[in-house]
Order: C-alpha cells, then structure tokens, then sequence
DNA sequence: TATGAATGAGCGTTCATTCAT
DNA sequence: AATGAATGAACGCTCATTCAT
C-alpha cells in the first residue's frame, strides 16, 4: 500500500533505524514525546508498529539512541573542556562551540527544553543531568558568588532555549544564534570576573 | 478566609473545587500533566473520577481554572505596567515585581516550565504566550538591538527557570530569589541602557 | 447490540463482578488461563474490556478472587483439620470432607490441576502450595516411611485429578466421587498403619 | 556419542536440531509452553528466530518432535505389553518399565503433567491420550468395579506426578522412584486381585 | 454533591510466522 | 544452514469521559 514499484520501497531497506530516529524525532519535537504515539511513527514511514520493535527495544530506546547520537559532539566538547585549565578564554571557547553544537541538534534540544517534566523520569533524563553538571564544573566556579552562579546557570539556560523563544523575531536563525552566544558569553564573563578578579 | 459571612457565600462550604486544583497542581507539577491521571487525582483527594466532573468539565478545565486563580496577580501586574511610562524604573519594579509573583506561584510555573510541549497544545498555551508577549512589550523596545531583545528574553527566563535550576545548591530560597531578580535586572538594565542610550 | 429492551441489560446491574468470575473461570478451565483473553470474557460477557478493569484490577486478580472465593471451604477445612488429634479418624474425616469441598468447586480444580505451569509464577500458586502443605502436614507424620508419604501426596492427587480423568468412564459423578473417595482413604488409612502401628 | 562413521551420518554435522529440542525442552518444562516464547528460545540459541524455522514449520513441531522422540520408548513398552498376557505379573513389569521410562524423560514428562491445558488443544494432546489409554487397556479390566478403575488412573497418576511433587521432600531420586513405583505396584496390584481373584 | 458502572479509543508491547537473500 | 527485516494479529492495560441515580 503506496509505492508499489516504484523504487521507494526497495531502496529503503537499511536504512529503517535511521529514518525511524529522523521521524521519531519530528514528531517528539513538534507534539512531545507522550503525545507521539509509536502507532504514528509507523504510519509516517508506512510500516507496522511492529517494525519499530525489530530496530529498538522499547519506545524509550528510541528516544535514548537519538540524544545519544546526536549530543555526542556535545559530551566530547565536554570531555575537551574538563581537561583545559578554567580560564576565561576556556569558558568563552566553551560557550562558542556548545552554540554551534546546539545549533546541529536544534531538534533534539528544543525537545530536551520543552519536555523537561516527561524526561526526567526517563534514562536520559539522568544522562543529560550529567552532562549539564559537567559543563557548570567547567564554567563555575563552586565557591562563587551565589549572584554569578545564576549568572552561569542563566547563560546555559539562554542557550537552550533562546533559538526557540526567539522564534516570531525575524532575521536569520545565524543572527539570532550570535546574539543568543554573545549574551551568554556576556554572563560567563562576567561570572567569572565576579569570582576571580574581585 | 474562614469567610463566615461575607460576599464569598458561594466558595464557603464545599471547598472540593479548591482542593482538586490544589491536588492536581501538585501532581502536575510533579509528573507532568499527561501523565497525571483524573483517576490519581481522585484517589488523592478520596472521591471518584466522576467527582471531579462535577466540578470541571474536563481534564484540560481543571489546568486552565488553577492557571486563571494563580496567574491573576501578574495579569494585573501586566496591566499596571501598560500604563506606566516605559523607563528603566518601571522596567525594574516590573521585573522585581514579577519576580515575587512567580514565588507565589512557584508549582504553577515550574508546571509551565517543563511542560511546555504540553502546553502549546492546551488552551493555556496561547494565554500564557500572551500574557509573556504583553510583558515583552513593556520591557522592550521593539526597535532594540537583537541583541538586547535576547537579553530580556533571557531575563524573562532566568526568573522562570532559576529557582527550580538552582535546587541542589544550598542557601535559602529567598537568598537564591534575590540573586535570580539581580541576574534579571541586570540584564534588563543593559538592554535598556543599549538601546535607549546608545 | 443485544438486548436492548427486553430486560437483560438492566437485571445485569450489580452482578458484573460476579458474572465476570464465572464467565472467566469457565474459560480458564475449558481453554486455559494463558489462552482466555479478556476480550473473549468481555464478549461472553457482552461489555467492553475496559468494564473488566472496573471490576478487577488485573487479569491475574480476577483469577485471584476466583480462587479466595471458592476455596474458603478448603481453608475452613484445613483449619478445622489444623486443630483435632491427628488420629486415623481425622485424617479419614478430613479427606472426606476434602472430598465434597473439592466437588463444589470443580471447575476450579480442574484449572488448578491442568494449569500448574502457569499458576506457579502466579499468586495463586504460593497460596496452592501453602493450602497443599498445611493439609499434608494433618494427613502425614514427617518421620513417615517414604513410601507411606508417597501414598499420602497420591491420596490427594487421586482426589485432584481423579474427576475429571474419569470423564469418559460411564456412571455417574457421584458413584466417581465415592469411588474415588475409597481409593484415597485406602491410600491414608495405609500411610497412618504404616507409620503409626508399625 | 562422536558418530563419525557409523549410520547415523544424517545426524553428524549440524546438531542444531537436536540443541533446538534440548533448550526447546527445558524451557517448556521450566516456564510452560505458551510462556515460552522462540524468541527466548533462539536467544539460548544464539541463532535468530528464523533459524529455528529452518528445522521445524512452527512452534507445535518442535514440541512434538521432542514428544516423538523421547516418547518412543514408552510407545514401544506399550506395544510390548499389549501382546503379553494380562497377568499380574505382565502388569507389575510393565509399571515398572514403565517407572523406568518416565525418569529417563523426567522434563517431558513433567512438562506434560504441568501444561495439560496447553497440551490438549495440541498434536500432541491426541497422541498422549491414545498412549495412555493403550496402557490402560494394558492394565485394567475394562469390566472392573468402578473402584479398581480408580485404582489403575491413579496408579499412573502416581507416577506422573510423583516425582516432581515431592521435590522438597529429601532423600535421592532413585530412593523416590522406587517409594513412587512401590506405591503404583500395591494399586495395580489390588487392582487385579479385586477384579480378577473376586 | 457526589457515586457506580461503563465505554471507546488508544497505548506500548509481544508473538508466531514469512520470505528474500 | 541461517539471517535481516518485516508483518498482522492480538494482548493486557489505561485513559478521559458519560450518565443514570
């Protein structure tokens, strides 16, 4: 039932795993991961349910594959930023390229964003908690200013969500990522100033 | 309250309705709406689901009546801010008003916070993104620097997201609000000074 | 879709649960418990499987109340059995009785009898096991000759299975009972003088 | 048993089948039949579910081929005693043959004892049946008094159960078996000498 | 002011089975 | 001799909602 010889159907075997994490993760952005039933999913790449269930065990596998895969650069910019020493310059390179790893999974962090309440009862829940703690070890200090902690906490926060709120702004989403960035890295700043300089 | 005798005749006896909302909240704001339950709620409060019919006529109508009580105090403090001129003063007596409003409501906006997915379907999406339109108004210049339009978006959300974010630091609650409302007025202060005085 | 004026459905009130008990039980013994879906008792039933849900909390509670039900009169047994001299007269009143108990509620035993599998992963099957060992304990001495506990266990299970074993067999259920009643106080009253007179 | 030349070339290289039916059996006999999914099966495998397909049509086949073969002695001490005189003595050997066998294939057995359910809407149903009523013509009067007829049923009952039920009592197998065929022998035995001696 | 009883739709999941390779 | 990929049917269960009483 649809695309009976036309090709479609043959030359998309192999890739099944692949297109289920791109329209499992559509779908989770746009309506939320509980209201995206696996029923839909299927529907959107005319298979059954049970198809789902020969590439990922359950419907929360799904969702874990997809952060895994796609916020790896993410953990390894981490990885990177743990073994620099926290200067300034750290902090604002740090800050630099989490923007731009952000940007390369938009979908997947607006989702993280607007779906805080559903994941932090699932696995990745756990796991993005551990990420996020590692960037604050990076960019805090942990006996600053209780003013420049928030100043910390406040940068991450406008990264993660400011590409999204600032969706009904017009000017182009490279702008609004550099304006977003430069406010953050603002707050960094002077959070560290706050805590080292005195 | 205890109001034996005065106007509020019709909210004396009775007081279910206001215990649905205050149970519901609770367990929204703590697992989600969608995976709250009428049948959980009832359990809570020890009535039957069809109970809690009686009261609302749906599921959706318990969240819209618990946002309309709550979110009262900062609609009028939105309509108080539309009449004052649009001065730095005003921006900051907003934004430390504001923030002791969220503190009176501090479940409801957590709820909001990470249940935003959720939300945007809901008829409370749309009031609550015109209700935060209404205060961007005030605090902005339409005009501003892209930059300074990030930074009271920023500001806004520093406020929404700071106090849940900050719960496993320690200090008191009103120490971390003042630091949040430190944060948010910095912010806006700058986004004024940017685009008024540059 | 049935019976829509002629009085069924409105007798059926306040006796759901009830008929759900036999309806269920009736097809666990005929089919299984594994092979009786909820909806084959739902549409024996002519309701949705959603009103088994009202009445029961899971499958496996329906089964269950099934057995509570139906084997109080064994439990009453065994503890009346629990508190007289374990004399030979006992054990053969006991088995007696066990014997009209195990009649009244044949159905059940039958499942019992031909779903041991599958009951033994279910909480039936602990409170099964318990009953067994408390009726063993009466009917049987623990320093008994092997063989004399091996005729014991046999007793009982004569009385298990023998009914419904003896299906093709002509003449009547109650000769079978009382023949199958004989057996089994030969085999206890042969444990006792074995054990007992030497 | 390292055939390497003998005639049992067939059954030399690839004992797939043969490992198939041995998981196949214990997982049947531990879990039950229809818990038994083939997933679970080839995962012990470490094949895929499509290779068990590769030796057996379906799920049924491989239960019956297990019966099959490890059944194969008992249809043949049946068959041996079907043309021995009814004697005593013929059906004291044959309970004790048949004693015998039954340990040889413990699993199968108790697996049949426990998924009775299961097993009679089955192949394999019909087949046992037939077997035990060629034993039961074997070793009963057909004309017998009711209560001897008993005796003979619960002499095999006896034995099928025997075993497994005694399970926590201590003592070795082989001193079980032996109470077990004790008990099966006095049946039989007064079983014949009521009918046949008057 | 509530309850008892039920429904219809849907969910995530599992199963035995198939078939081209 | 076996796998990878998929299917269709069913399952147990939960949900928001309804309505007569």
């Amino acid at each position: 039932m649809g695309g009976t010889m036309d090709g479609t159907r043959k030359r998309r075997r192999g890739n099944t795993r692949q297109r289920i994490q791109d329209v499992a993760l559509e779908l989770f952005a746009e309506q939320g991961y509980e209201k995206t039933s696996l029923r839909e999913i299927a529907e959107c790449l005319d298979v059954t349910k049970a198809a789902l269930y020969y590439h990922f065990k359950t419907k929360e596998e799904i969702l874990v594959s997809i952060f895994e895969d796609l916020s790896r650069p993410i953990e390894e910019l981490i990885e990177w930023g743990r073994q620099q020493p926290h200067s300034l310059e750290t902090k604002q390179e740090i800050i630099r390229r989490y923007s731009e790893a952000l940007t390369g999974a938009a979908p997947l962090f607006r989702f993280m964003q607007e779906n805080q309440a559903t994941i932090r009862e699932l696995r990745i829940g756990e796991m993005f908690k551990t990420r996020m703690l590692g960037l604050r070890d990076i960019l805090m200090d942990p006996d600053a200013d209780l003013v420049d902690q928030v100043r910390c906490v406040s940068a991450l926060f406008t990264m993660h969500a400011g590409m999204h709120v600032l969706q009904d702004v017009e000017s182009d989403p490279e702008e609004k990522r550099k304006a977003v960035l430069e406010v953050a890295t603002d707050l960094i700043t002077q959070a560290h100033r706050g805590s080292g300089g005195g």
